[in-house]
DNA sequence: ATGCCTTTCCCAGAAAGA
């Protein structure tokens, strides 16, 4: 069984790439994030053939998370409970979907960027993880194997950014952030750290501009949280580094988990 | 990097991203 989690910036903008790496990579159960279209534009037609249907949570111009799976996809549910929204509390943003993939629950989740710690973006940011992590608690502590997986937009830690001192004063990095990521993983949930292809850490995404993937300038915020059921099952995890190279692709490279059974 | 790319809106440049 195969597992994955992709920022694809764009699932239009990134179609053929998209297409060529789930034929490639074969994963069983994909998490998109930053589809970037609306709720009925998810181009389904161009990944039915290969076998997976698709549950898309998506608003349009930002944002929009999809699930695709292989092994089947059922209990379907999009957004949270009393999750926040920005720029008020009516403006709800498509950033998770769950749903049943077989024998385990499976969540994607894009977490707001916070833009700066005075922003309210950032009190946004906060609120909304706190909002996952009452949503995933069950989960978290359940018999039935669960991941949360996606783009959180925070480092874990400072070996997960290429350079803490370029990032001080920044989002991603902040102790209420990774305070955060504590209190999820105190709730019972694993982080999966993939293991190191190149370089000193396990980055997943690296910014566009400046070389930064050439010259390894990245950071790890595409995570993987797992409950002690799934966690029992991982085999292998790394970062599809391959995913990142070549013309046109996401700033963001996929991570894959490989479980047992 | 106070945005040096990229994508979206849609045809010009703003907004957003991390």
């Amino acid at each position: 069984m195969r597992i994955a989690t992709w920022n694809v910036n764009s699932v239009l903008a990134r179609l053929p790439r998209l297409v060529e790496w789930l034929e490639q990579a074969a994963p069983d159960v994909v998490c998109l994030q930053e589809t970037k279209v609306g709720a009925d534009a998810f181009p389904g037609e161009s990944v039915t053939p290969l076998g997976y249907e698709v549950a898309h949570h998506g608003e349009g111009r930002w944002n929009g998370v999809a699930i695709l799976s292989r092994i089947g996809l059922r209990e379907v549910e999009r957004g949270l409970p009393g999750e926040p929204g920005f720029p008020d509390e009516a403006t709800l943003q498509a950033r998770t979907i769950a749903a049943t993939c077989g024998q385990m629950r499976v969540r994607s989740v894009y977490v707001p960027n916070g833009r700066a710690p005075d922003d309210p973006h950032y009190a946004y940011k906060l609120r909304w993880l706190a909002a996952l992590r009452a949503a995933v608690a069950s989960d978290a502590t359940g018999q039935v194997p669960f991941a949360v997986m996606g783009d959180f937009n925070i480092a874990p830690t400072d070996a997960d950014v290429w350079d803490p001192a370029a990032f001080a004063g920044s989002t991603h990095v902040t102790p209420h952030e990774r305070a955060e990521l504590e209190a999820l993983r105190a709730h019972g949930l694993a982080d999966v750290v993939p293991r190191i292809a190149k370089g000193p850490h396990p980055y997943t995404y690296w910014d566009y501009r400046a070389g930064s993937f050439h010259k390894d300038m990245g950071m790890r915020i595409d995570l993987v949280y797992a409950n002690a059921v799934l966690a029992a099952m991982v085999k292998d995890a790394w970062v599809d580094r391959e995913a990142r190279k070549g013309k046109g692709p996401s700033d963001h490279a996929p991570v894959i988990v490989d479980l047992s059974t």
